[in-house]
DNA sequence: AGTTATTAGTTGTTTTTGTAACTAACAATG
DNA sequence: CATTGTTAGTTACAAAAACAACTAATAACT
């Protein structure tokens, strides 16, 4: 049986990638879990729409890499919670502009300070230029 | 509304990270799920028991990082595809002894080169150096 | 020995996701 | 202006994951 011949799974990038990003994910949905129920694709709606302004659910799409069966349920919660409003537009009416409201802002503002004490906190003890080479290679492998 | 104030979602480790685990694990499943009808837990389980050796399913769940209840799933699939085989121990008749058959040795060594090939690929636009300093961050973040 | 606690693993139930089929509005073509 | 195609978004159903409750074996304590 060759072991020691293979490559070890430690070093298989989309475990490690899975790992990493299952151990940051679950530590950070304890805030918008915890503090307004939200699920992650409700928080990544929230933050498109609160750090890039109103926009339509096709182009949350687009930017965030979600299916869009994913983005209209996650719109439909963040709409029972009061943190969104839809507005048909009147030149196309498939199109609906969502827009945040003040609770919605006030959460996206709330929870994307919790994200930057949260990201400072899990690169602590990597180096300024070992963070420029993660994110890079991040974005690479994305696809952003 | 406050909008460059904030920092980028595109520098929000957690997303980065999500969307490069995603984007790799989608892109391999293709390998395991369509050769093999196989989940990502069970390709996992039988990563584990191919590259580190027979052993039981909690030792899976500690070195994996998996939920007992995903990996007791992923046995018993794995076991209907006669991929392994359950020793109960003698010693202790709550462990079971976690074995590849012949057939799950082959598929292990089948993936196995397929994620090498696949890694390789995944990283050939980046630096050997910049590689390393990947790896490390993501086992950092990862806990591993 | 007899009770309680712990550990390995399974099973059942609820959430969440993924996939596909659907509606409604618009665009393009004949 | 009817037909076909496309796009935005929803809904229904199936697959998968999460969580809790369970069994069986062993250990620990009295």
């Amino acid at each position: 049986m060759p072991k020691n011949s293979d490559f070890d799974l430690q070093d298989f990038l989309p475990y490690l990638l899975n790992q990493a990003a299952e151990a940051s994910s679950y530590d950070f949905q304890r805030y918008y879990k915890g503090r307004y129920g939200m699920l992650r694709t409700e928080w990544r709606v929230l933050f498109h729409l609160g750090r890039y302004g109103k926009m339509t659910a096709k182009e949350i799409c687009d930017r965030a890499s979600l299916h869009k069966t994913k983005v209209s349920r996650a719109v439909g919660a963040l709409e029972t919670k009061r943190f969104l409003t839809r507005t048909e537009l009147p030149d196309d009416r498939r199109h609906e502009q969502l827009d945040l409201t003040k609770a919605g802002q006030a959460a996206y503002r709330d929870l994307s300070h919790e994200a930057a004490r949260f990201d400072a906190n899990l690169v602590q003890n990597i180096s300024q230029a070992d963070q420029d080479v993660l994110r890079r290679c991040l974005r690479q492998i994305a696809g952003l």
